[in-house]
DNA sequence: GTTCTAACA
DNA sequence: TGTTAGAA
């Protein structure tokens, strides 16, 4: 079991690599901590970076983290980086996208062209 | 032969 | 979490 023809790894070489078992791979998955691309049937494909990831899981898992504080960190990382990408935005849309949500900033920002040049 | 989902003597 | 059954 190694990497297929474009460098992704099949659930049994992630285990060889990482000593995690399918079931609790799978499992993580489902928890959100990773998630690999399917293939048309139906398998998972993991990069490089699942396997890293599962392996720094492991490894907190190790030094006494339970998979819920685990999961907690994984999200908190993930909230920043999305904070991250509001740094682009100007002051106004930065108050907008942190009052509403996603499904309703287009809207607004509709309303606030129109209140800037329709007078 | 490997992986998937669902379920549990 | 392990393991197993039946399908893909």
């Amino acid at each position: 079991m190694e990497k297929d023809e474009k460098g992704f790894y099949g659930i049994g070489a992630v285990e060889q690599r990482t000593g995690l078992s399918a079931r609790q791979i799978r499992y993580y998955e489902n928890l959100g901590l990773i998630k690999p691309e399917r293939t048309e049937g139906g398998q998972r494909r993991y990069t490089e970076r699942d396997v890293l990831c599962l392996l720094r899981i492991k490894y907190l898992k190790e030094n006494g983290f339970d998979l819920k504080s685990i999961k907690e960190k994984i999200e908190e990382f993930e909230r920043e980086l999305s904070l991250e990408s509001l740094a682009n935005l100007s002051p106004a849309e930065l108050k907008i996208s942190s009052l509403y949500p996603v499904s309703n900033r287009a809207i607004l920002m509709k309303l606030l062209d129109k209140t800037k040049d329709g007078k």
